[in-house]
RNA sequence: GCCUUGGUGGUGGAAUUGGUAGACACGCAGGACUUAAAAUCCUGUCUUCAGCAACGGAGGUGCGGGUUCGAUUCCCGCCUGAGGCACCA
């Protein structure tokens, strides 16, 4: 009888399905336990092998936690709304709600090949209107609350309205800077769209303003994650950014709970340490600066400058009030609502231009850029202290949204400046004496000031107050904690998301009626953006525009007739229904509400979240937010989500690259319609290839081989003209590669058959090139052989957009879903991340083979037995139960496969085929291979499912040992072994090294200057 | 650029609290069984020096320092891979 794991493995999936072995009551006896994996978006692609390694590791906790007596909830669903799903609508034609309900069953079918545990009765999707429905039901929660200043929590807005109307905006601390104090009168007197307007500044899910990649020649929104260099991925298209309404949820009003809670998680400090950073609370002063700018008359009279003063002041957010004598220049963020007004005639061109150059820029371009860029506004502020005037600078390195968005710049204290003042040739101020030598800035807080009027002499770190203080009094600036954390940005100009149940007239958003939820996203034949970087909603004019019926039944008083109003155009974003999912599984048909309080009372927090670490700062905080609000608005009784996260690593698998020319990024537009030719420069002798004319596509391609110049020539008014052209590089799906230790050779006809729209593609090789079908050499023969034209192999993660997928179905097929699950455990420890390879599943596989061996031979069958065991068998097991449990609490899922490796290769040594040792062994079992575990446990008679059965217990008294074999090390270095009895102490010891032949060797007749004697662990001699 | 994290044999990794570096596997080499293969089993396998061998010497956990009787583990500096950086999920 031999390990047929196919045939077995399909029967008992069977069977757990069919007796419903895995079905999870909301009542029970037994205390409970939540397990939760992030659940996947389903992407066309399928289920990679890095999705079943966290997978996995929950579904060994589940089943353990369920042998060790508890009621364990573990269920699985789908992030199903998506940008990838659009993305293949508009380019397949096929709807996106038909291409996610096929890649569902696609992972479903895989998923269920692996044997988990999961609870499907429990599934959740995310764009299914039942569920949908809720996630709008919450938004309207977060709509319709604002986050009261006093409590700190979230409170309905009609409370807010209350207040406004007896007291108007007096009793609310904390008002917001955006919105002018008003009496209660005054707030009677307001019309609705000023209520509304007010209230917006107020409400946890809000609308307003924000920056978008737009993308004219595409006519569309994209995801930075489309956008390569500055421009499209798809065609190469110039991308620069659009001011678009939005809507945000305030979780800037929350930074200091989801802060100061993180304390009460059970996460790793690098996860914690990440959101703190995210949160980047800190403490400092805003500063008001006199501004003072050019009149652009005298400077045509006399050639000289003179200022006026400007009425705004310049609001600057500090962290370092003490430094501001050494402020040598002011940086504003090149969106600052000031530029305009401030900037002089005669620097206007160049503020212009700059501005212009930004734009282009994307937001991590201009933090990571090492490359210095500014230009001077031609105002300047004043130092309120000394009168010094102070030229503001536009830079792209400060932000708009963060702090005020303009810095004093002190270049003697902060590395950004003192380049910036370098570069621009600023003179610099040195307040900090010797402690800053001219060529490097020092931050120190230690030094003391000089140059610095009345704190000359005072310790910077004492200064700061002293400036506040001061500043304070003089009414020009006043503490101030800021956060780097910015309100999320909670709408996508998409249509695979959920819309929002949102009524627009006259600029004011009206809710739907929740009886009226969920608002359904309506079909649509054709997927394309709406004009203006409106979502393709907007082009479905009915739907927009059918509006009243929402609000039938409701009174006129509460909403005016919406006849004319028009429903939200855009869509709600990924991270919608994953802040909430968890929630759901625990009742996740109930149509009356999100989750009855009787089930998330029950179930609670998640005990035990496994998940990747990319998403510490995304979902991980947005949930935290939403659980949150729900909490404070009374539907939750507790307000942190995850209690425990195990952040698992992600399997990284090695993507592609491929070089494609490209004209710059700067003149793309001029010549992009041009044709054009490549010029490639061998041995001096310049080659000449015509390019295929296309529109926003140059399908020039180099192998990574090719080391000779080639220059892009593009013909222009009958000129053939070289331009500036860029290699940007991306990826080609490694289904097309032939990869090998030694390079990455691309099959060029698959490469261009998979997409039809490359087939002009020229793709040039080290020694000839491919062009219409064809590889030529260079002097335009056709060749017989293929050229290799090679790719650039690189590491990354396993990631369907990233193309370098491996697929976890063959491997079941081959070897079986337990050597599969045992193999991505013994890969290495969960939480780093490791390359995917499959050369070592063979032992994993050779493990489970051995441990059938010990039931049943191929030859005599049946080898168990029931005879007692010994000493050494007891031993044998009781140490695995051990090892298996310690490592399965504290996740070391690697080293318990070892473990159960040694322990069968020790029982097959001492040739033990006794039940009473072999049984419990299935029962440890269990959590790593269910499959081969219940088939052995049935063989053994039984005729229950092993996962009901309990986990063996671990008996200290045959494990003992009365000596051990003491390393014995001279200096450090162990030189010898001593077996000693575990109880003996100090004195006996040394007196037994001290006799030892070879410490005596190492003494050469001297005495030890020390023994150094760690009971049950070692002993070093020092000499 | 910023935040987080990793780097140990040919490969994946082990060493749980500062205490025998390389468990367990893969691969490789040699052998047994077999007509042969598969499967299985046995032996060896960090580098290097010396050696017929038993055994032994030296070095060794990315690099350079430090603390310690003792460092893969703690501290300082550097190099380098990965993840995230707000519209991928």
């Amino acid at each position: 009888m031999e390990y047929n794991f196919s045939e077995l493995e399909q029967k008992w999936q069977g069977q757990w399905k069919e007796s419903k072995a895995y079905k999870v009551s909301n009542a029970s006896d037994k205390p409970k336990y939540y397990v939760l994996d992030m659940f996947p978006y389903p992407s066309g692609a399928g289920l990679h092998v890095g999705h079943p390694l966290g997978y996995i590791a929950s579904d060994i906790f589940s089943r353990y936690k369920r042998l060790k007596g508890f009621n364990v909830l573990h269920p699985m669903g789908y992030d199903a709304f998506g940008l990838p799903a659009e993305q293949y609508a508009i380019e397949h034609g096929v709807h996106p709600a038909v291409s996610t309900e096929q890649n569902i069953a696609n992972f479903r079918k895989q998923l269920d090949k692996i044997g988990f545990c999961y609870d499907w009765e429990r599934e959740v999707l995310t764009c299914n209107p039942k569920y949908y429905k809720w996630t709008q039901w919450i938004f309207l929660q977060l709509f319709n609350s604002y986050l009261n200043p006093l409590t700190q929590k979230a409170t309905p807005i009609t409370e807010l309205v209350k207040a406004f109307q007896t007291e108007g905006s007096t009793q609310i601390d904390g008002l917001r800077a955006t919105v002018k104090p008003f009496s209660a009168e005054e707030w009677k007197a307001f019309t609705e769209k000023e209520q509304q307007d007010v209230l917006m500044e107020f409400r946890l899910a809000f609308c307003g303003y924000g920056e978008v990649n737009w993308c004219e020649a595409l006519g569309t929104v994209l995801a930075n994650d489309e956008v390569v260099n500055g421009v499209s991925e798809r065609g190469g298209h110039p991308v620069e950014k659009k001011r678009l309404r939005q809507w945000y949820l305030r979780i800037t009003d929350y930074a200091d709970r989801l802060l100061n809670d993180l304390q009460k998680l059970e996460w790793s400090d690098a996860m914690k340490e990440m959101q703190t950073n995210w949160i980047g609370k800190s403490t400092g002063a805003e500063i008001d600066f006199a501004i003072k700018v050019s009149s652009e008359l005298s400077v045509v009279s006399n050639g000289h400058s003179q200022l006026t003063s400007h009425n705004s002041p310049l609001k600057v957010y500090t962290t370092r009030p003490d430094t501001i004598f050494g402020v040598d220049f002011m940086v504003v963020s090149p969106e600052h609502e000031l530029v305009a007004g401030i900037t002089s005639a005669a620097q206007q061109k160049e503020v212009e231009k700059y501005i212009t150059y930004v734009k282009s820029r994307s937001e991590r371009e201009r933090q990571a850029e090492k490359k210095i860029t500014g230009a001077f506004t031609g105002a300047y502020a004043i130092n309120p202290f000394d009168g010094r005037e102070i030229p503001i600078w536009l830079s792209e390195y400060v932000l708009a949204g963060y702090g005020t968005g303009a810095i004093m710049a002190v270049p003697c204290g902060d590395e950004r400046d003192f380049k910036f003042a370098n570069h621009f040739n600023i003179p610099i101020t040195n307040i900090i004496g010797d402690a800053f030598n001219g060529t490097e800035p020092n931050a120190t807080k230690d030094a003391k000031l000089t140059n610095s009027g009345f704190l000359n002499g005072v310790v910077l770190r004492d200064a700061i107050q002293i400036v506040v203080d001061k500043l304070e009094e003089m009414g020009i600036g006043k503490r101030k904690i800021n956060y780097r954390m910015r309100d999320a940005a909670f709408s996508r100009q998409r249509y695979w998301g959920e819309p929002f149940p949102i009524v627009w007239k006259n600029g004011i958003a009206y809710p739907l009626p929740e009886k009226n939820l969920p608002l359904v996203l309506p079909e649509m034949d054709e997927i394309k953006p709406g004009k203006n970087g409106d979502g393709p909603l907007s082009n479905n004019k009915d739907w927009i525009t059918d509006v009243d019926k929402y609000f039938e039944g409701v009174p006129s008083s509460i909403y005016p007739p919406l006849g004319d109003g028009g429903l939200e155009s855009s869509t709600m974003p990924g991270y919608a229904g994953s802040s909430w999912y968890f929630l759901r599984y625990m009742d996740n048909n109930n149509d009356t509400e999100f989750a009855s309080r009787q089930a998330t009372d029950y179930w609670n927090q998640v005990d035990l979240y496994i998940g990747g670490t990319e998403h510490a700062v995304g979902h991980l905080l947005y949930s935290r937010l939403w659980t949150k609000v729900l909490y404070d608005l009374g539907h939750l009784g507790f307000d942190e989500p995850f209690k425990k996260l195990l952040n698992q690593g992600m399997i990284t698998g090695v993507s592609e690259f491929i070089k494609e020319l490209r004209i710059d990024k700067d003149i793309i537009e001029q010549y992009n319609n041009c044709e054009k030719q490549v010029c490639l420069v061998i041995d001096k002798k310049e080659i000449n290839l015509n390019v295929p004319y296309g529109e926003g596509h140059n399908h020039i391609y180099i192998s990574l081989d090719v080391n000779f110049p080639i220059q892009l020539k593009v013909l222009s008014n009958k000129d053939l003209i070289e331009v500036k052209s860029d290699v940007s590089e991306h990826r080609a799906d490694i289904r097309f590669v032939n990869q090998s230790p030694e390079k990455s050779v691309l099959n060029v006809e698959d490469w261009l058959s998979a997409q039809p729209v490359y087939s002009d593609s020229l793709l040039i090789c080290k020694d000839g090139y491919w062009q219409n079908g064809k590889y030529h050499d260079f002097d335009g023969n056709i060749l017989s052989q293929k050229l290799e034209f090679k790719t650039n192999p690189t590491i990354e993660k396993m990631s369907k957009s990233k193309l370098n997928v491996h697929n976890p179905d063959d491997l079941v097929t081959k070897f079986g879903a337990d050597t599969f699950r045992m193999y991505e455990m013994f890969l290495g420890p969960i939480e780093q991340s490791k390359p995917w390879d499959t050369k070592g599943i063979e032992g994993v596989h050779r493990f489970l083979k051995k441990l059938w061996r010990l039931f049943f031979d191929d030859i005599k069958g049946k080898v168990w037995n029931e005879a007692e065991p010994n000493a050494d068998e007891l031993k044998i097991l009781h140490r695995t139960i051990k090892k298996i449990e310690d490592d399965t609490e504290r996740f070391s899922f690697n080293t318990a496969v070892s473990a159960f490796m040694v322990c069968v290769n020790d029982l097959a040594d001492i040739k033990c085929h006794k039940r009473a040792i072999l049984e419990p062994i299935l029962v440890l079992l269990t959590p790593y291979a269910p499959h081969i575990a219940e088939e052995l446990w049935h063989s053994l008679g039984n005729d229950t499912f092993i996962i009901d059965a309990s986990f063996p217990l671990f008996e200290s008294k045959y494990v003992v040992e009365s000596s051990k074999e003491y390393p014995v090390s001279i200096n450090g270095k162990v030189r010898t072994n001593l077996n000693l009895p575990l109880d003996m102490e100090q004195a006996d010891v040394e007196a037994a090294v001290a006799s030892n032949e070879t410490v005596q060797k190492w003494l050469e007749g001297k005495a030890p200057k020390k023994i150094i004697f760690v009971k049950g662990r070692m002993i070093n001699v020092v000499i």
